[in-house]
DNA sequence: TCTATAATGGAGGTGACCTCCACTTTAGCG
DNA sequence: CGCTAAAGTGGAGGTCACCTCCATTATAGA
């Protein structure tokens, strides 16, 4: 592994050192992920922490114990997601389409985790992960002229998380809207030399 | 008056028919709105209706009868705010400018109006007069040419209600963004004739 | 097996939403 | 002016979600 990556430790490996030690705690705190992701994936982000308890068997102080916050719970669930997500913001192509392959995946994902895009608004520890890659790719893209330089980490990342959260629903007006979005920030080509 | 705006009737004129006759009543029906201007601009869209129940000096079974959604409370509170926005939608300029003018004033009173920004997501009195100002402004832009006629006019005035939300805070990044979107939609200028 | 300690769960306080209906106020008529 | 039908009122109380507290229970390790 790559010196420069040696502080970068996943969402998950962070996870697993919360997890507690006694064997009846730690199993009570897989089941509250499990029965936490049901329940987002039925519900929504604001399903109600007490119907999450009841799913996972669980006293709803357990869950509050392990989860002090909604944040963290949705945080916690959506860890692995949110780590690939990460992985995949890689340097194959030219920083420009490698910059949109990224969002397109990122847009794509997120469509599936529904729950983590409001909370992805405030600050968390998936919002820092994934605004972290993004910011490599655009970097890449502004040095390589193709993006106006104007342009921040987080006017980028919270259009795009807006963008999944605001048009959920229609999935071609949700790739329209992006491709506005890709051809608003990025610079015009050079005039062919004659 | 010209006969195509005959049945245009502004949000004002809609909320004075909901008004009660009885004196008591109508008394009441104002002081609701003063007392929810104030919470909504204190608090937040929302602001707890009980609050501004008190705050009119009222019972919460007044507020109810008067304005049985919280959507409805918000529209009645900012009608005048939409109607001016939605008067604003002239025709002086050329297309585009018109537009990007409109649309930056748009941005500028939601700005004052932040209660209201968070319900046009949803469908609304104040959403569906917005939109249709929009729409007359999108439509000149794309028959001028300057707007790829692709985009619509939901995705639009999703966005700019989108932005108005998302960076509520940070007014340099707000103008930063947007003027990311409206380059996004803008055609590019044909090539010079040689 | 025993015990120090980690972990549990649900009762109960808080605050917001909304409905229901016995009561009060008003408008307008004689 | 006094009366009354009809319009309007308010707040008690049911529901639901959040979150804390602590007497009780289960576990790990000696």
């Amino acid at each position: 592994m790559p010196p420069f990556v040696k502080d970068t430790v996943t969402l998950l490996e962070q996870l697993s050192q919360r997890r507690p030690q006694r064997a009846d705690a730690a199993r009570n705190f897989d089941a509250l992920l499990t029965a936490a992701r049901a329940a987002f994936d039925e519900l929504g982000a604001d399903a109600p922490l007490e119907d999450i308890a009841r799913r996972a068997h669980v006293g709803i102080a357990t869950l509050y114990r392990n989860f002090p916050t909604r944040e963290e719970l949705i945080d916690a669930v959506y860890a692995a997601e949110v780590d690939g997500i990460c992985a995949a913001a890689g340097e194959h192509d030219d920083p420009w389409s490698e910059l949109v392959r990224w969002v397109e995946l990122l847009v794509d994902r997120l469509g599936n985790a529904q729950a983590l895009a409001p909370g992805l608004a405030t600050s968390s520890a998936s919002r820092a992960a994934l605004w972290a890659a993004g910011a490599q790719l655009l970097a890449r893209a502004i040095a390589a002229g193709e993006v106006y330089p104007k342009v921040e980490v987080d006017d980028l990342m919270r259009l795009v998380v807006g963008v999944v959260a605001m048009f959920a629903t229609d999935q071609q007006q949700r790739d329209r809207v992006l491709g506005v979005i890709l051809d608003g920030i990025r610079t015009p080509p050079p005039p062919l030399p004659k």
